[in-house]
DNA sequence: CGACTTTTTGAGTCTAGTCAAAACATGTGG
DNA sequence: CCACATGTTTTGACTAGACTCAAAAAGTCG
């Protein structure tokens, strides 16, 4: 119930950050681009361009047409599906050095999912045809795209084996260790997930309500392994947490 | 209740069915060969092996090196996750022309699932290098496998969402109708699925139990929208399925 | 300080899971 | 061809985890 003041900093947005340095950098870290030698990341970069955008600003629909290629430079970006009934599934959220949007050179085809700013930040942009040239100059270039997008199939797939066999406790820990893996920020007292992201998103990632997912945490911060607040979560025992995954309940 | 005789027919393995004729045959309904001229097949198809398989044999395990990249000629073969609590996780179905295995051209890759034949069948294998070979010297093969692994992308996000907002009922549904548009064969009275499956199957890639299973088949063929015996089921009124997808329930 | 959003808590309900047993099918060997 | 052993499917009774609806509490922001 300790309920510490909220460690949640705002990340400004410097207007220098899409410098040009900073997207040789970003370009630079790029599990498709990053192997490449310097004058190939700048031929690259040319045939970006940036934009910032605000939270909550969509970068495009679900439906629309892909059209474009996107690298996160700055900020965090949400990839939503929106359903039927309402309830809205986040598949990912991505920040600085990945990418999101079209690969897809098969021409006509939609987005699958929509794309919003969970924070401020700015994006580069590429047609998917400028891509296609990309391709067609770094040959390689296409076997690092082709594994990259191997292992979102695999992340994927490990959700569907999450969502099919785990209890919804097993599910928000694990979704919770799957974030700070990713996006956590080392503290002193454990790891803090802060994008910022609220019981909300949670729910969505792991396919329940905002009203369990409230529950869980309360139970989790309870037992002392995760302290947690508006917006922000800190794993403090991440040992726990990963039990609490791998068990099969009691059994 | 009417249980209508069995409508499983065997298929026999026919020793000619991995002939050369049949190879190529399969080579080039591959998704990311099939756009080649006979004579990059026919180069193709001399670097592949072929290889039977019995019902129930592994063609390899998760964990395993990821060495083979593999082609389904005849029969069906399933991708299972094993999971710590014994429950599976079907991961999807697969006949001829689709492709499974290592793709993967980062060496020192383990398997991510297993691969088991669901029937006897005939499968074509090559060494993840000489996949690269080939890759190298058709580099359009290497966009194609992009899209293709897109694509499988595209359908495991789609079950994570079906995993997060659909009841069980409706997760049947679309399971059955998934597989009748992949692998159902048009009859007089509607389309059979008959891989053959059984309600462990089902249950294993709807996320549920094998007695929750039962119980809705039987209502849907209570409601006359799918016969359904040991093994087989038989999709009669696609349309009222389709609805039961779409309808949040009552809303 | 209000107005608003997010989070928490509570009570009641229902879907789907569990455990157990019966019914049914299929294949085998006598 | 029958009787039995085995595996699959169905049914039943019970339970529990998670959802729904509703309202209170706690943060946040202007």
């Amino acid at each position: 119930m300790a309920r510490p003041g909220t460690p949640v900093r705002l990340e400004w947005i410097d207007p220098a950050v899409c410098s040009v340095d900073y997207r040789l950098k970003i370009i630079g870290r790029v599990p498709f681009f990053k192997h490449l030698p310097p004058p190939a990341i700048a031929d690259i970069n040319r045939r970006f361009r940036d934009r910032e955008i605000q939270t909550g600003q969509p970068v495009y629909f679900e439906g629309d047409p892909a059209e474009n290629l996107y690298l996160v430079a700055l900020g965090k970006i949400k990839l939503i599906r929106h359903t039927g009934s309402g309830h809205d599934v986040l598949l990912d959220i991505l920040h600085g050095g990945d990418y999101f949007g079209s690969l897809s050179l098969a021409a006509g085809e939609a987005y699958a999912e929509s794309a919003l700013a969970q924070t401020d930040g700015c994006i580069l942009q590429i047609s998917a045809g400028d891509f296609k040239t990309i391709l067609g100059r770094y040959p390689d270039v296409t076997l690092k795209v082709l594994q990259a997008v191997e292992q979102r199939l695999q992340e994927s797939r490990r959700i569907v084996e999450q969502l099919s066999t785990y209890s919804v406790e097993q599910r928000i820990a694990a979704a919770l260790l799957r974030l700070a893996g990713k996006l956590g920020e080392q503290r002193g007292e454990g790891v803090l997930i802060q994008l910022p992201f609220s019981r909300q998103d949670l729910a969505a990632m792991t396919g329940t309500t905002t009203e369990t997912v409230s529950r869980v945490m309360s139970r989790l911060a309870g037992q002392g392994l995760i302290k947690t607040g508006r917006k922000w979560v800190t794993l403090v025992d991440r040992g726990r947490l990963e039990e609490l995954v791998e068990k099969p309940a009691v059994n």
